[in-house]
Order: C-alpha cells, then structure tokens, then sequence
DNA sequence: TGTAACGTTCAGTGCATACTGAACGCACGA
DNA sequence: TCGTGCGTTCAGTATGCACTGAACGTTACA
C-alpha cells in the first residue's frame, strides 16, 4: 500500500475510534472505500498489519452495519468484502439510527420520569417533535437526492431548490 | 431522585458511552435534561454518586460541546449547569459535525491517494457530493423547524410539504 | 480417509482512559 | 491576614475492551 493509501486507513481508523468504534474497523473500511476489487481476509490483514482474527470479526460486524458487503466467489473458498453500493444512505441510516435511540430514550423520560415543570415537559416533547420532523425531511431529501442522480443530465437544468 | 430519573440518566449514560463519551457526560446531561432548575456542581456530584471532580471536568466539556450552558447567579459563587435552550439544533450541529470530519477524510482520499479505478474516484466523489447536499436540506430543514415554531399556529393550517 | 486451507472463536494480554481523592489556586468575608 | 468555600488540576488506579495467537470446526480436494 502506497503511503497516502496507509495515511487514508489511520485516519480512518482514528474516525472510528472517536465515535467509540475499533480502530481496526474504521482501517478495514477506508481500505475497501478506494479499492475497486473486493479483497480477502487474508488480504486486508497482511496489508493493514493485523490479526486476521480481527479482520473477520471487525468486518462482520461491518457488514452487519451495513456498510460492507460480503461477496463470494464460485469455486473458492475465500470471503470478500467490498464497500456497500449505496454507502452513502447506509452510513446515514446508520448515524440516524443512533440518533433516534437517543430520542426514544428522551421520550421514555417523557412518560416515565414524574416532571413537575411544564417548561421541561414542552422541551422534551419539542425534541421529539423535532427529530421526527428532520428525520422526515431527511428522508425525503435522500429520495430527491437518488431521482436526482438515476435521472441523468437532462436539458433543462433545472430543478427548483 | 425517583427511580424513574436515576434509570433515565442510566440509559443516557450508556448512550454516550456508545459513542464514545465519558458515562458520566451522560448521565449529567440526562439529569439536566429533566430538571428544570440549573443544577450545581455539588448537587450533581451527590445525586448521581460520583466525584465533584468528575462533574466538574465532564460539565465543561459539554459546555464545550454547547448541550450544556453555565450560568452563574449574582451574590453566589457557585457554578450552575442546566440543558442548553436550542438543545435539539445543538445536537444536530454536532453530529452533523462529526460526519462533515468523515466527508473531509474521504476529500483527503480522492485528492491524494492514487486510485486507478474510474468507478473509485466515482464513489468518492458520488459520497462528497451526496454529503453536501444533504448537510445544505437539513440546514434548510430546521430554519423550516424554526420558523414554523416561530410563527404559531395560523388559522390557515397549510404549509404545504 | 486424510490433509490443507478456509473462517470463526476464545482465553489472555496490554493499553487507553474514565474516574477518584487530595492538593491547589483563588475569591470572598470576618 | 487569616479562614472558608468554591472550581480546577493532577497523579494514581482500575476497569473495560481492542487486539492477538492458538485451537477449533468445516469444507473441498487428493
């Protein structure tokens, strides 16, 4: 691997690692991410230096993410991964989802935690409120986003914001 | 505090631990979150069982963050903490924050790191673009939150979608 | 049937870091 | 000029967890 390809992969790492994932999770991710072949266990661990123990469990947990994909070969043996085609909305589900256990531990408090002030009340509802509307308008925008880019250049350029 | 509050600030707990976050951070900001009242470095430190020096190092780093606010009373010395007001925006910012850092490494990836693959240096710049878009509707998506807070509800019920 | 080459699992280790308790600096009031 | 009561800092600890190496189960091929 070539140095920026090594700089790429640990700074990747470094990314994982501060939204409290495995360094070696985010190396794996960040070398699939500029590689067109898929490549092996065995592969991904000589070239990122490490266990391939901790190759297949940090990519399953990976694929399970849904930011890799898992791909095979008729007639070998080896496992593949590769990053997942639609990365993009698979990441953002990803990081929606991590809000959204946020906001649904918000509105247990709503319901369970005795809340004497109405102004605290109105806040947590205001945050649920607030999340269900972006999550929305999220959601749509990705939709706009893939017609967008399934639809290629058309003449008229354009598309009102 | 009731059972109800201590299994809330609990639950926050693990969430940001999750993410990566000190416990503790957690717990002060979901104990925040359901007190109307800023709340003390002290009071803080005995409701939820840990070190005023933890409490101290902890609240600051979420004022740092902008979830929390200090405010501080005339005639009184201490320190008080209490949810930021534009908590959900707050949030938001950061999260979005932390994937714009994400973005900027793919940025780094496709400017420096050699990539032959025409499909590559697609996807990379496919991820930018899909990032930027994205980040500008949910800008436009909460001043649209706002707004719509802002001006309460019209007897025309009808913003359209 | 035996062997080689896979991916997975599991106990062990090392490292990072959250958290604590004590010391510290500082501002206020007597 | 003390003493008191703040918030902060810092060295030390321990707790969790990422990562490793070896053992394991499984499949294909000889």
């Amino acid at each position: 691997m070539d140095t920026a390809t090594i700089r790429f992969t640990d700074r990747m790492g470094l990314l994982f690692e501060a939204e409290g994932r495995p360094r070696i999770a985010g190396r794996i991710f960040g070398r699939l991410l500029v590689s067109e072949d898929p490549r092996s266990l065995d592969q991904l661990a000589e070239e990122l230096g490490v266990s391939k123990a901790s190759v297949s469990t940090n990519a399953r947990i990976l694929a399970a993410m849904g930011v890799l994909e898992r791909v095979c070969r008729p007639g070998d043996r080896h496992d593949y991964y590769r990053a997942a085609p639609d990365l993009f909305s698979r990441t953002m589900a990803e990081r929606l989802g991590r809000w959204q256990r946020f906001t649904e531990a918000v509105g247990e408090a709503r319901r369970t935690v005795p809340i004497r002030s109405a102004r605290v009340r109105a806040r947590l509802r205001g945050y649920e409120a607030a999340y269900a509307y972006l999550a929305d308008a999220i959601g749509a925008a990705l939709r706009e986003w893939d017609e967008r880019r399934e639809s290629p250049p058309l003449a008229s350029g354009g598309r009102t914001r």
